[in-house]
DNA sequence: CTTCATAGGTAGTAAGGCTACCGATGTGGG
DNA sequence: CCCACATCGGTAGCCTTACTACCTATGAAG
């Protein structure tokens, strides 16, 4: 997949990643790379500038550590994160199933039962 | 919603809204409002630069005729047009089905079966 | 010692959509 | 009659976003 065509829901993807533990850059590259299945590569030139664009908005917030000689910028989600996470997959639902009103693709609601 | 969440995907919703027959800008804005309920509410400096890029593209092409005093420029879908729409469908389901799997939504399989 | 995987980062570019404008005509209200 | 509004088209400049292409450093493997 192109890449590219994420426009505006890598912040989302981020976000939902690091919902479920704090992790650092490099491996948040690899999450989002083997949930998707290897669809989702991105290089780090797209992940690092993001990060730092959600720690400037207060969405994650970052610690140093050094494992094994190396330095590690661990991420882990803040309150407002988990608030703009949920902001998110609304927004996500929505344009999805707007969307896919015009391309035939709907978002049929998950059917919690 | 905001609409720049569109993100590449604005070309994709012209193409579909001309596939139901050749429409002018103004109108092509009227389809986009009415068949989204009113969620996509795109202002003319969005759509007609769209238009002249979709038209460059050689997706559409454009006629002109007078009614009522006034200049439409109408819009139809080229054969170029109709396989645009099919690939970004396509594109539009991958990128649906990826995201959709981070952020809870997923786009089920039709079920061909 | 060189190469690879791990780990973090920056600079510059290109695309896309938005806001804010502008011009014109026909119709209807005051 | 004149003004406002809906219809119809369009352009200019801006901002955000993600990408490509680079750079730095360490530890392990060969």
């Amino acid at each position: 997949m192109k890449s590219q065509a994420l426009h505006g829901h890598l912040d989302a993807l981020l976000l939902s990643v690091l919902e479920g533990g704090a992790l650092h850059g490099y491996a948040i590259i690899e999450a989002l790379k083997s949930r998707s299945g290897g669809t989702l590569n991105l290089p780090t030139g797209t992940i690092y500038p993001a990060l730092r664009r959600l720690e400037r908005a207060g969405h994650v917030e970052s610690e140093w550590s050094t494992v094994n000689g190396r330095e590690r910028r661990t991420y882990r989600l803040t309150a407002s994160g988990h608030r703009a996470l949920a902001g998110e997959r609304a927004s996500w639902q929505e344009l999805s199933s707007t969307v896919g009103r015009f391309l035939g693709t709907d978002t049929p609601p998950p059917a919690t039962t």
